[in-house]
DNA sequence: CGTCCAGATGATACAGAGTCTCATGTAGGC
DNA sequence: GCCTACATGAGACTCTGTATCATCTGGACG
């Protein structure tokens, strides 16, 4: 789907071992179409026989998460997926049905978040916009209204 | 803090029975000051010796939630909280200090949906947006630049 | 090349969140 | 006041994520 290389360069960038298992972790998630849970990446590498612990998943999720390739979403059920990216300030479009997600740059919410500073006195740091909805695929196959 | 009454209200508009557990709930989440996970509340009930089950308090976060007199956040920490809250759509402003939210009305995401939806194709259904900083109290004592 | 060791791994135990079951209790309509 | 559908509490259970620790290995250095 995405590229195991920018996995593995942003690790390699920023100092940290390429060991086998971080390779095909790298491997694994740019496999998968869509958002992916952790628990997905453990049925994977067990079904591949991969021989990664579940402790590695884990340990090697989080750092691609600090290295900004991959983010987590926050989905309405609760659950924590994750989505390769691209370490820049961004936010994601999900699709309900198929779990694709796509980036979109910043839209417009540098004025929003003005705008509630001043209203509230907040000063505002950071913040997450996460936008869900059916992608164009999706909106065509079960809405061909 | 906020209103014990809104959500027994709540449960009462909406035909669910009034029980003593769901009372001493509301009371709990009222008492809050900030944002509060399951386990402040497990805590708090234990504490106060309520002899409500660890089930129960689940449960009517949840119903509290459906009903909409209760969000959830998602933490930066991944953890999540919830917050007493009216039942229409808006957004929260979250102290990362004390922890303590305010309500925004949606201030201008309807022209970035609408603007990522014609980028993008996809159909947006709903979306959700956390501004993450700090209130004035916090930030008037930790930055008193 | 081979040596070496800090950093990485995997097994395992563990802690916490949230769910399920089921016997018992009770709200509230009659 | 009775009755029953709905709600509860106890406890077992599942799942996610973390901690520990003995073992292993990437890659720096000679
Ligand atoms: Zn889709
Ligand atoms: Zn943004
Ligand atoms: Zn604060
Ligand atoms: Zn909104």
């Amino acid at each position: 789907m995405t590229d195991a290389t920018a996995l593995i360069d942003a690790l390699d960038r920023a100092g940290y071992r390429l060991t086998e298992p971080r390779r095909a972790m790298a491997g694994l998630i740019s496999d998968q179409t869509g958002h992916f849970t952790a628990a997905d990446l453990v049925v994977d590498a067990r079904t591949r026989r991969l021989g990664i612990g579940r402790a590695t998943i884990f340990r090697a999720l989080d750092l691609f998460e600090d290295l900004g390739v991959v983010e987590r979403l926050d989905l309405p059920s609760g659950d924590h997926a994750y989505v390769p990216c691209e370490p820049i300030h961004h936010h994601h479009v999900i699709c309900s049905s198929c779990g694709r997600t796509e980036d979109v740059d910043d839209p417009g919410i540098d004025a929003v978040t003005r705008s509630v500073a001043r209203r509230t006195g907040f000063r505002i740091d950071s913040h997450r916009l996460e936008l869900f909805g059916l992608c164009p695929a999706c909106a065509g196959s079960v809405d061909p209204r």
